[in-house]
RNA sequence: GCCCGGGUGGUGGAACUGGUAGACACGCAGGACUUAAAAUCCUGUUCGCCGAAAAAGCGAGUACGGGUUCGAUUCCCGUCCCGGGCACCA
């Protein structure tokens, strides 16, 4: 019997699926163990190579963690509300929900090609009303809710006005307004009006206004990266800036909370230092200081530092050109370069001016006093400094900040040293440990003490104050488009009134046309009906949905709640979270803000989403390379070209080739002929009868004809095969490129794992023998690798074990069904198909998914001896087989009589003789 | 510019806590079986030197230059290159 992995594959999913082996139980007295892969959008494109990664390596933790006898959640669902669908809508007139249906299926057929373990009977899909019903629900409650400081959680805002009915906010600061205050009495005066602003400032989920790149000539506004150069990436029209309502969520009074809790979980250094940096949470101090200007309009500027200590080193402020009071600050003279930047400034996407690296800047021809020796320090705006940040004003110590150094340098402007030796007049230094000089009373203290000082001064004088800031700004949670969920909330006069839960969901309208509204509003603006009843018109962005369906697969039927608290304190947190690093701080950070907030709330028992985070690596393409002779329909293998990459003094054009028609470098000419009518004609000349391609290493996409489809691979090499290889290539974590040529190594593996089993013409070679010593070691060695690999997430180096296993065990000529069935245990996880097949085929009962995972034994791969590497001085020379009990000078005694070693010592004595025992031996001469 | 990864044979990678560098594969070369091919199996494969060859041996070698150590792919300092991310964050 032959190894046919077609039949066998597609007969044991469906029985599979038949028996619904797959459906988890929230009732279960096992352990209960919860994996989860960040859910894809469903895109027109399918799967190709490098989705499935981190699928498989979930997938496999799931299946040994299933036979190490624990309840496994292992969810599947779609990430369905999208740009792209809406995109392809307006070019095609499809209706959003019918391509995702359609685009759906194609990913469930591809997906079930390899073979997962996934609960289908669980799946959730963002855009289906009865999933967003409790996105629109979490809405309301987060709507509801303020982020009470003194106890550091989110409460009912109903709570709140109780407060202010009895104390005004005097313990409750506005987080919009700081400089809010108000009595109970004041609160009691306000109009019903003048009551829901204020409220609204406290609120979790809040309507502000917000800057959006508008585009007139396309009537709709653009995401940052379909702005280039100030103007639309498709079509190339101008793009301004326009100030829209807004929906945002209030995730920076969770900045705290989000930094401590990354103390509990386990995510990589390298993640947890991006969500960091993110939050960037700053110590320092705003200072005001009287400005001296010809219109007089502008009394103070307000700065935000860090480093107070520098304040006798300031030459310049900087002041962010798009706040509003800026003009004012205007000299007659300066007015007009003023103007002039602020239009360029105008022009220039955030994305362009982070981006930037050329200094740029002018001088409003107003000054600041500096209050501690009076001098007069220019201001400038500049576009580095950004108005979002601090209070969009830094005052410029260029001796000390390397930015601020550059910029005085460009336009000549001369530099305080207040650092003595420490500045060197090359480049700036940010050291907190010189001696200030030239600084009046701070001067002789360390810049480190001197922080303190100076704000102490600071506030005593009364224009200082100690702050804490975030870098990290609320989350934008609106966009002006249809495919997404709508907000359940009606504008009466002004006001945002929630609609009641029981109207929820409420469901997304059809539309005839999915052009954008008037005035840059979505495209639900467009119906009369929905305006009528005065329903919000924005809808939700993409990380709606995906910031709690981690909770929806728990319990996924439930129409009266988002989640029971039965079955979240079950599941409790995701033990292991499988994605990529491009989530790192917007899906990651948004979910772990929804599940504080929930968790405040009383809807869920924890607080922090995920327990282990691992991130998959990223498979990059391998494209190919044609080279056309310019003007001609002649290709020119790659190895006739010039240095020069030309041919006989020809131009040559490089051209994306389908990896899928060249082996290796090789390319298929005839099927290249075919590829495209235009090369119908081609024709070739070749290097030793062959046309070899040039590569690069590129992303996976396909405009470059580098995208592998997992599909053609199952077919012809099977799932089981498909899936090692992928885990074969290298750790998950890290990026690599694929290259299919390497499959057929794992794809004979998994024959010659067959023919440990079966021979083809003789049948089951399978004996019902007892196992020998060499056979049992063989195995138990097996079953230590495969059990610490596969926890430890080193599937590359479990694969490796298995052909190393096999290998040995055919060398035996091993066929004993103890250690064989043992051995199809372990590999379930990895090739399910064909594990179950040959356990069958065996004749055991029941399914291998549910066998019992093999107990290591150590007694059947104890030692006595070790052959050891006998090194001088470091240099390994000889290998010397030696008793495990041997002791120092029984070594020494055996090393030194070794003729081999002896040689190298020429008589003389060892000056030392190291013996690290079952490691190794170092003779030191 | 800043932050995070990463540089090991022709290729993907292994070496888990400082202890035989290159496991396991791919590719390549040679061979067996076959009329032939496929499939399968066997042998070799870091580079250089020495050798007719084999065996054995010698030297170099984990991006580069230093350091710590009996011993460094692994730890420390400096440099270069590649990949990814970013909101110039005061």
């Amino acid at each position: 019997m032959e190894y046919n992995f077609r039949k066998i594959e597609k007969e044991w999913q469906r029985v599979w699926k038949e028996t619904g082996a797959y459906k988890v139980s929230n009732d279960s007295a096992k352990p209960k163990a919860y994996v989860l892969d960040m859910f894809p959008y469903p895109s027109g494109a399918g799967l190709h190579v490098g989705h499935p990664l981190g699928y498989i390596a979930s997938d496999i933790y799931s299946r040994f963690k299933r036979l190490k006898g624990f309840n496994v959640l292992h969810p599947m669902g779609y990430d369905a509300f999208g740009l792209p669908a809406e995109q392809y809508a307006i070019e095609n007139g499809v209706h959003p929900a019918v391509s995702t249906e359609k685009n759906i299926e194609n990913f469930r057929k591809q997906l079930d090609n390899i073979g997962f373990c996934f609960d289908w009977s669980r799946e959730v899909r963002t855009s289906d009303p009865a999933y967003y019903k409790w996105t629109q629900w979490i809405f309301l409650q987060l709507f509801s809710s303020f982020f009470n400081r003194t106890n550091g959680k989110a409460e009912p805002i109903s709570g709140l006005v109780a407060i202010f009915e009895k104390e005004g906010n005097i313990g409750h600061v506005s987080p919009a307004n700081p400089s809010l205050v108000f009595d109970a009495a004041t609160w009691k005066s306000y109009s019903h009006k003048q009551q829901q602003d204020i409220l609204m400032d406290y609120r979790l989920a809040y309507c502000g206004e917000g800057e959006v790149n508008w585009c007139e000539a396309l009537g709709t506004v653009l995401a940052n990266d379909e702005v280039v150069n100030g103007v639309s990436e498709r079509g190339g029209y101008p793009v301004v800036k326009k100030k829209l309502r807004q929906w945002y969520l209030r995730i920076t009074e969770y900045a705290d909370r989000l930094l401590e809790g990354l103390e509990r979980i386990d995510f990589s250094e390298a993640m947890k230092e991006m969500q960091t940096n993110w939050i960037g949470r700053s110590y320092g101090s705003e200072i005001d200081f009287n400005v001296k200007s010809e219109k007089a309009t502008v009394d103070k500027l307000r700065v935000y530092t860090t480093r107070p200590d520098t304040i006798f080193g300031v030459d310049f402020m900087v002041v962010a050109p798009e706040l509003d009071w800026v003009p004012e600050l205007a000299s007659a003279e300066q007015l007009q370069s003023v103007q002039d930047y602020l239009d360029y400034v105008k022009s220039r996407s955030e994305r362009e001016r982070m981006a930037e690296k050329k200094i740029s800047g002018v001088f409003t021809g107003a000054y600041a006093i500096n209050p501690f020796d009076g001098r007069e320090i220019p201001i400038w705006i500049s576009e580095y400094v950004l108005a979002g940040y601090g209070t969009g004003a830094i005052m410029a110590v260029p001796c000390g900040d390397e930015r601020d150094f550059k910029f005085a340098q460009h336009f000549g402007i001369p530099i305080t040293n207040i650092i003595g030796s420490h500045f060197d007049g090359e480049e700036a230094n940010p050291t907190k440990e010189a001696v200030l000089e030239n600084s009046g009373f701070l001067t002789g203290m360390t810049m480190r003490d001197a922080i303190g000082a100076a704000i102490d001064k600071l506030e005593v004088m009364g224009i200082g104050k100690r702050k804490v800031n975030y870098r990290m700004r609320d989350a934008a949670f609106s966009r002006q488009r249809y495919w997404g969920e709508p907000f359940p909330i009606q504008w009466k006069a002004g006001e945002a009134v929630p609609l009641p839960v029981a109207d929820l969901p409420l469901a997304l309208p059809h539309v005839d046309s999915y052009k954008p509204g008037p005035e840059g509003e979505g495209p639900l603006a467009n119906i009369p009906a929905w305006v009528a009843k005065e329903l919000e018109t924005n809808t939700m962005p993409g990380y709606a949905g995906s910031s709690w369906y981690f909770l929806r697969y728990m319990d996924p039927h439930n129409n009266h709640e988002l989640c029971s608290r039965k079955a979240s304190d079950y599941w409790g947190q995701v033990d292991l979270y499988i994605g990529g690093t491009e989530h790192a701080v917007g899906h990651l950070l948004y979910s772990r803000m929804w599940t504080k907030a929930l968790y405040d709330l009383g809807y869920i028992g924890h607080d922090e989403p995920y327990k282990k985070l691992v991130n998959q690596g990223m498979i990059q393409g391998s494209s190919r390379f044609v080279f056309r002779v310019n003007g001609t329909n002649t290709f020119v293998s790659k190895g006739l070209l010039s240095a020069d990459g030309t041919y006989q003094g020809k131009t040559i054009d490089k051209l994306h080739v389908d990896v899928n028609i060249v082996d290796g470098y090789e390319l298929d000419t005839q099927a290249f002929t075919k590829w495209r009518p235009s090369f119908a004609d081609a024709e070739f000349i070749l290097e030793d009868g062959k046309y070899i391609c040039d590569s690069e290493v590129e992303k996976m996409s396909k405009g470059k004809y580098n995208t592998v489809n997992p599909d053609d691979l199952v077919d012809k090499y099977g799932a089981d095969t498909f899936r090692m290889y992928e885990m074969f290539l290298g750790p998950v974590e890290m990026s690599k490129p694929w290259d299919t040529k390497g499959i057929e190594g794992v794809h004979r593996f998994l024959k010659k794992f067959w023919r440990l089993f079966m021979d083809e013409e003789k049948g089951l070679l399978v004996v019902d023998e007892p196992a020998t010593a060499e056979e049992l070691k063989i195995l138990h060695r097996t079953i230590r690798k495969i059990e610490e690999d596969t926890e430890r997430f080193s599937f590359n180096t479990a694969v490796s074990s298995f052909m190393i296993c096999v290998n040995e065990l055919t060398e035996l000529k091993s066929r004993k069904k103890s250690i064989l069935s043992d051995l199809l245990v372990l590999i379930t996880p990895y090739a399910p198909h064909i594990a179950e097949e040959l356990w069958h085929q065996i004749g055991n009962a029941g399914s291998v998914l549910d066998a019992a995972f093999p107990v290591f034994d150590e007694k059947y791969v104890r030692e006595s001896a070790k052959a050891y590497p006998v090194a001088i001085n470091g240099k390994t020379r000889a290998e010397i087989t030696i008793s495990l009990e041997a002791n120092q000078q029984e070594v020494e005694q055996i090393v030194l009589a070794d003729t081999s070693i002896a040689k190298w010592l020429e008589g003389k004595p060892p000056k030392k003789v190291i013996y690290v025992k079952n490691k190794m031996i170092n003779v030191v001469i």
